[in-house]
DNA sequence: ACCATTATTGACCGATCAGTCAATAACGAG
DNA sequence: CTCGTTATTGACTGATCGGTCAATAATGGT
């Protein structure tokens, strides 16, 4: 019926979404996405529309797959000091790769593009929305009551983002495993 | 012997750094520091240099006013519970009145800055651990020893760069509070 | 009153920005 | 094989970007 695809889009939507991972939404410009998408600028215009959209797009796939990730290790097997425990040793490791600087897209997000932009601001809170749920089911095997769950996920939350801040700052990778070790104190 | 300026230069400063605390440093134009300073371009460039050296001043600026007020208060009267409890209730008045969101200066900088200008790192850097010694001195009536100081000021860092993230994505304000409840919590 | 020095001014620069579009190409359905 | 549809291409746009500069203005010392 027409022209098909020359390109596989979520392969294309992985590079754009590392750009803007790595340089924040204003500092990024098309033409730096043209050169990392490997697509010319009308292309990119046809499939995903102008540069907030394509920047939505490449938040959606960063929450659908690395925050997916840390969502599914709080699903997964162990007690609830150990599930919490991995979410701040992967901020470590990430840190040690060098990993966009040990940065997280969603905070970046939360600081940047959300301000102006209402969709990105949504997106952003309901993905905080879901892992702080996420954080809740991990924590209520030992918990007394969802309210403490609650209260317990949102200080998570807090420390965990703020190990993001401090990682890209550049602060001393013993300050996130400080962070970690005090949070664990609190689960026993 | 020359002629003076004609403007007071810490009121420039203090309207520039409103400026690119609100809007982030990509996304604040020269034309937009002209505009809230009341100032031509050419001046500017002449008293301060370009962009990225009016970045500096502002967000020394900012660390020499706003987080040295923090420090002050850390410095004054009280327990370290209610020092520490106060740290957080400024935030979270911040973001009642709506100040920038309820956003840091020094968070922002961390994430957007900080990651591509060596000087700015560096400012992002010293003033954290200044900002870990303030708190470390103030947990030092009520903790063992050094380590222990020192880890716990971590942590509370962490935490409280978390609540600047979350408050400026829009989270709801009990959240702050649940993170200040559990930290305080720690200082038993 | 004059001069050396610095501040102010606004026009100006080339580069880059996000975004558009008409021409062309590649497909599948009939 | 033809045709309708959509993808690709690269040249193009006007606006805005950060930054410069020569002309002018305002001062204090002599």
């Amino acid at each position: 019926m027409a022209r098909p695809r020359q390109f596989d889009e979520i392969q294309v939507i992985e590079k754009v979404m590392k750009v803007f991972w790595d340089k924040g939404y204003e500092a990024t410009s098309m033409q730096d996405l043209v050169v990392a998408s490997g697509l010319l600028k009308g292309s990119l215009y046809g499939a995903f529309g102008d540069k907030q959209a394509l920047y939505m797009v490449a938040l959606k796939h960063y929450n659908r797959t690395r925050i997916q990730a840390g969502i599914e290790m709080l699903n997964g097997e162990g007690s609830a000091r150990q599930k919490i425990s991995r979410l701040f040793d992967n901020v470590i490791e990430a840190t040690r790769r060098g990993d966009f600087a040990g940065g997280c897209l969603l905070c970046n997000a939360s600081l940047e593009k959300a301000v102006t932009d209402r969709q990105v601001k949504s997106e952003v809170k309901t993905t905080i929305r879901r892992l702080k749920l996420a954080i809740m089911d991990a924590l209520k095997a030992q918990t007394e009551n969802e309210d403490q769950a609650a209260s317990l996920a949102a200080f998570i939350i807090s420390a965990y983002f703020g190990t993001r801040v401090l990682a890209k700052a550049g602060a001393p990778a013993a300050m996130i495993g400080d962070t970690r070790d005090h949070c664990l104190q609190l689960l026993l």
